[in-house]
DNA sequence: GACTAAATACCGACTAGTTGGTATGTCGGC
DNA sequence: GCCGACATACCAACTAGTCGGTATTTAGTC
C-alpha cells in the first residue's frame, strides 16, 4: 500500500538471491543470468545496482557478514555468566544451526573463498574479513576464560577462536562430501570436548 | 627410446594440469580450453581422452586418491612403535606439507567438492571416496591407541579421524582466505594438542 | 499543493567473446 | 589396411556486460 511501485527491491532481491543460488552451485558457476532469475528481476536491475559479477560477490559477503553478525548477537548462547560456558553455549548454538538442506546451512564466505581467492582479491578480502570478524567475537571469551583461571598457555584466544572456525568449515566440507550433516555434528562435538578438556575439567556442568 | 611417438601422454599431461588449475581456479572457472593449454595438447586429445569435462573431475580425483594415496603411505610417519605417536606423527607429517604456494599444498577434493555436490554427483562421490578413504588409513592407528589403554571412549576412531580431515580441510580454507598458511599451520596445531589431551598425557615425548 | 526538473530504479534487446562439445582429418605403428 | 592417439576447424549455446529507453520518486519553486 504504502509502497508504491518502485524502491531498491531489486537489490536486496539479487543479494538475497546469491545466497542461496551460490551457495548450491558455487560462485563461478552461477550465472548473472540465474541470479536475475532467481531474484525475479531483470538483466538490467543488475548491472544498475552492480558494476561487475564481482561487485556483487563482495557486497553478498558484506551482507552475510551483517546477516550472521546479528544472527549470532542476538543469539541466547551469551546468556551464561562463565566465559567458558558461552564459548561452549556458541558450539552448542552451531551444532543447532544444522539442520534443512545442505545449501540452507553451510558458509557462504567459506563457499566463494576457495572459488575465488587466487582469481578476486576483492571478493577474498571480504571473506577473510567476515570470517576473523566473526572469530574475534568467540575470542573475547576465550580471553576472558583464560584469564578467569589464570592460565598461561602456549597457544592464543585468537588462535583457538580461528581454529573453531576452521572446524566448522572443514565440518561443511565433509558434508558436502558426505551429503549430510551428521559427520559436522561429530566433528563440532569432538571440538567442544578439546576446548573442556584445555580449560581442565568443566566446571560448571559435566561433559554433554 | 623404446616409446616411439604417441603414447596415452596427454591424459596424464592433463589430469597433471587439472591438478594445479582447479587447485588455484576452482573447478567451474577451469575451463576445458585452459587445461588443453596448461597442458600443452590440443582439445581433440581432451575428448579422446575423456567424454567430457566432469569426466575429467571425477578422474582427477581418483588420480589425487591414488597420488595422496601413494604419499602416505610412503610417508615415514608408519616408524613410531606407539600407535599414539604415529597419529601424531602423521598430524606432523602434514603440517610440514604446508610449504610453498597455496594452490601446491591445499587439496584438490575438498575445492571441488564444494562447487559440485549439488551439480556433478560423479565427482562428488569420487571426492567422498578420496577423503574418507584416507581417513580409514588413520582409523587403523587410532583404533589401536585406544585398545592400548583399554579406552572405552564416547567417541569412535573413525570420527575422530573425520574430525582431523576437517581440521585439515577447514585450514585451508581459513589459508585461502588468509593468503598465508600460518594459520592452518596453527590449526593442525590445536588438532595435535587435542589428541595428546584425549589420550592422557603424552607418553613417548611431551607437547611440542 | 500544483508543476517541473532531475534523479533513481528498472527494463529488455543486443553484442562480442567464450564455452563445452563435435565432426572430420592425419599419422605412425602393427 | 586398420586402429588408437591425437590435431584442426567448427558450432550452437551461453556469458558478462552495454545501451537506449521508460516509469516512478524526489527536490525545488512558487
Amino acid at each position: 500500500m504504502s509502497k508504491p511501485a518502485t524502491r531498491p527491491d531489486a537489490r536486496a532481491k539479487l543479494i538475497d538471491a546469491a545466497l542461496s543460488v551460490i551457495r548450491s552451485k558455487g560462485y563461478s558457476a552461477t550465472t548473472v543470468d540465474a541470479l536475475c532469475a532467481a531474484a525475479g528481476v531483470t538483466k538490467g536491475a543488475f548491472f544498475h545496482h552492480f558494476r561487475s559479477k564481482d561487485e556483487l560477490g563482495v557486497a553478498a559477503a558484506e551482507y552475510w557478514s551483517q546477516m550472521t553478525g546479528a544472527l549470532f548477537a542476538e543469539a541466547p548462547y551469551h546468556d551464561p555468566a562463565a566465559p567458558l560456558d558461552r564459548v561452549l553455549a556458541y558450539l552448542d548454538f552451531r551444532k543447532a544451526l544444522l539442520q534443512g538442506e545442505l545449501p540452507e546451512f553451510t558458509c557462504l564466505v567459506g563457499t566463494m573463498v576457495q572459488e575465488t581467492y587466487q582469481t578476486a582479491p576483492g571478493i577474498r578480502d571480504a571473506c577473510e574479513r567476515s570470517i576473523t570478524g566473526h572469530a574475534q567475537t568467540l575470542e573475547a571469551d576465550i580471553e576472558a576464560a583464560i584469564r578467569e583461571r589464570g592460565m598461561t598457555p602456549d597457544w592464543t584466544a585468537k588462535s583457538l577462536a580461528l581454529h573453531t572456525q576452521a572446524v566448522i568449515q572443514g565440518a561443511f566440507i565433509l558434508a558436502k562430501a558426505t551429503g549430510g550433516a551428521a559427520i559436522a555434528a561429530d566433528s563440532i562435538d569432538h571440538l567442544r570436548r578439546y576446548i573442556e578438556l584445555l580449560f581442565g575439567a568443566p566446571k560448571g556442568q559435566a561433559s554433554r
